[in-house]
Order: C-alpha cells, then structure tokens, then sequence
DNA sequence: GTCTATAGTTGGATAGAC
DNA sequence: GTCTATCCAACTATAGAC
C-alpha cells in the first residue's frame, strides 16, 4: 500500500523473513509466506532482492547482530571474583528464552554449509561468534582481575565450540536444567584458563 | 527388474537414500533422486516405504549403527596410560575422512527438530550417542586403570557435547589441525576426570 | 512386484497493468 | 512502487496397466 524508500522496506521485510523462519523454520519460509507476513505482495520481494537467497543472507546476518550485546551488558555486574560464572549463567537463561533463535540459527548454518548461494555464511557466523567471544573476554578478564593463560583465541575458540555442543544437546532434550549445568562447567573452565592478575590478587596493594 | 523380496528391496533404498543424501544434502534427497539412485522406478519407494518420511527415519537409524564400532576397534591397542587420548585421536581421524557423512547427521537433527513427521529422531539421535559414550567409557576405564570420579553418564553427555561442538565448527571452517588439538582437549579432560585406580597405580603390587 | 502416466500441490520468478 | 496474473519447474503421491 503505502510507497516506502527501498531501504526501509528492504529492512521490513528481512523483519518479517526473520520472524516466518523463527517461527515455523527455514523449509518454510517460501517467498509467499514472507510476503503474507509482511502484508506485501509476492512481487514486492523480487523488487527488493534479486532472489530468495539475498533474503536469506540479510536475515543471517541481521541475527548475529545481537548476541555479543546480551554477554556484554552482564559484564558490569556482580562480583568480580565470580564474574566469568555469572556471565554464563545470564546467557543460559538468555538461551532457554529465545530456543526457536538458536534453533535457526543451526538450521542457517547448516544449509549455508550446503547450499552454494549460502556459501561464506556458515564461515561469517563463525567469525561473528568467535569475535564476539573474544572481546567479552577481553571485557572480563581485566574486570575479575584474570589474565589468559593461553591466547585468547585459543579461549574464545573452546568457548563457542563448549557453548554450541551445550546448546544443541539442549535444543533436542529441552533439558533447561542441563543446559545451565553444561554452561557453568564452562565458566568454570573457562575461569581456570585464567590467572589471577597480580594487582588484584594482592588486595590491591597501596603504592609507595 | 529383478523381483525382490521388500525387505532387500527396503535396505536397498535406504543405501541408496542414504547415498544421495550424504553426496547432494538433505535439501535435495527427494524421491525421484533416491529412485534414479537405486536405478527403480518412483512407484516402487511407495510401494515399500508409506512416505517420505518414513524413509528418512529409516536412514537416521541406519547412520548411528555404526559410529561405536569404530571407537571400540581403537580400544585395545595403545599404551593404557594414554588410552583415552589415542581413541580420541583415532576417532578425529574417522570424523575427517567422513566429513559428509557428520553433516548429514547435523542435517537430520535440525530437520527433525522441525518437521512433525520427524518428531522423536533427534532424541533418539541423541540417545544413541549417549549410549555409544557411555559403553565407550566403560569399556576404556578398566582397561586404563582409571575409576570415574563423577557418575559415567555426565561424563558421556560432556563427552558427546564437546565432540559436537568441536565436529560443528570443523564443519565450517575445515580446520583439521583445529579439529584433532579439539579433540585432544576432550580427551585430556576426561582423563582428568577419571582417578587413577589402585591396582593399576601401585604397579601391580604382589598378593601375598 | 514393477512399471508408466498423471493427478494435485507448491515453489520461485516474471510480465505488464495501474 | 505496487499489485495481479501467470509461467514453468519440481515435488509427493496414487491409479492402473503389465
């Protein structure tokens, strides 16, 4: 109906493709169903983006614009001493309450792993995850006082593949109480990957 | 061509699924594909299976009959008191030369995770690793000298967790080298969490 | 048991009126 | 820019000849 700058109506209907394929899947979401979600036209879409494909990488892209935010808004909270623990656990309860996100989060992977109009992707979202590790835990460590003990890449690499083995088995079980288990055993190792810092752990000793 | 009782004829489409289905993906495993595949006309997969569905269940049951025959292969040889870190090792190699075939497995939990006709296969999926775990670890245990310090089950479902994460991101970014120092870590942290048991530790100290 | 032929859907993509 | 109408391909499933 109304006349909308393509960008705005661009950003629409990613919205809408976003919310067709949280809800009911990525085999579902057909350039129909994201039409009739957007309240649009089928040929509005293909005005928009050349093919379904494009759609579907706006749409991975957009998701993990998110995420990074979630941990890091935690960060300035609790004790430092307990810090990295309470992170994990704020992410889990994030995770338990947005489960059909995660769930196309996989199915994105996976197609994009697949599918040669989807290729890079899956190696994007990686990137994404890993770089969105690496700088909470580089946020967290001077926090709680901890240095790394071995690369923070190194860290940052165990820490996505622990979280996303933790969150599939979880995404098949719905075990919630599980999965808040198998995530503070990460923090924990996570936490022992890390020494604590001289200045700090010297109860901040008064300079001369 | 050749008439054939159905229960060959089953197993021979399910090869064949199977087939098509770890080389072109799940997206494209459709019946006509599976036919040309198995070289039988369309009719005959209805003939045999009620639908698609009940094909691609047999499949995913099909996969994870293997899988711990190959873990338990690798357990009689080695030096025990690097047990756990060789099978590890030699699984990481089978991952590698199988990479379509761990895909395939991603592909069937996400799809089943959505699909109604495929309700339960995750979690028998999962199970079955579990399962396969656990057997592994009982198996390995008394022949490495180690008693588990916490109930075998965790001990599996931290296994399985991290073997996915790892195999998952090896899956996008094709880090071999990434994919065993992974696995490594797994298996140094269950040989952290096994005690050393008496028998084995007091080199074998002579019954009076 | 096995085949051909076809029904009946649903999908992506486009042409052309407005 | 937006909509309707339509094309064409691919799919599952079935009916019925052989």
């Amino acid at each position: 109906m109304n006349r909308l700058p393509i960008e705005q109506r661009r950003d629409q209907l990613v919205a809408a493709a976003l919310a067709v394929a949280t809800r009911d899947g990525l085999e579902r979401t057909t350039m129909r169903a994201i039409a009739a979600e957007a309240g649009v036209a089928l040929g509005v879409l293909h005005y928009c983006f050349t093919d379904k494909a494009e759609i579907m990488r706006a749409v991975a892209r957009h998701i993990h614009t998110q995420g990074l935010n979630v941990a890091l808004a935690a960060v300035g909270t609790g004790d430092p001493g307990e810090l990295v623990e309470h992170v994990v656990a704020a992410y889990a309860g994030v995770v338990i309450g947005a489960r059909e996100q995660y769930l196309l989060q996989h199915e994105l992977t996976v197609a994009a792993l697949r599918d040669p109009e989807l290729t890079g992707l899956a190696a994007e979202q990686l990137a994404t995850k890993l770089a969105n590790a690496r700088t909470f835990l580089e946020a967290v460590g001077p926090r709680a006082g901890l240095v790394w003990a071995v690369p923070v890449e190194d860290v940052a690499r165990r820490v996505v593949q622990s979280i996303d083995g933790a969150v599939l088995a979880w995404l098949v079980d719905h075990d919630d109480r599980g999965l808040r288990a198998a995530l503070a055993t990460v923090g924990r190792s996570v936490r022992a990957l890390g020494q604590v810092h001289e200045r700090r752990s010297a109860e901040l000793s008064p300079l001369p």
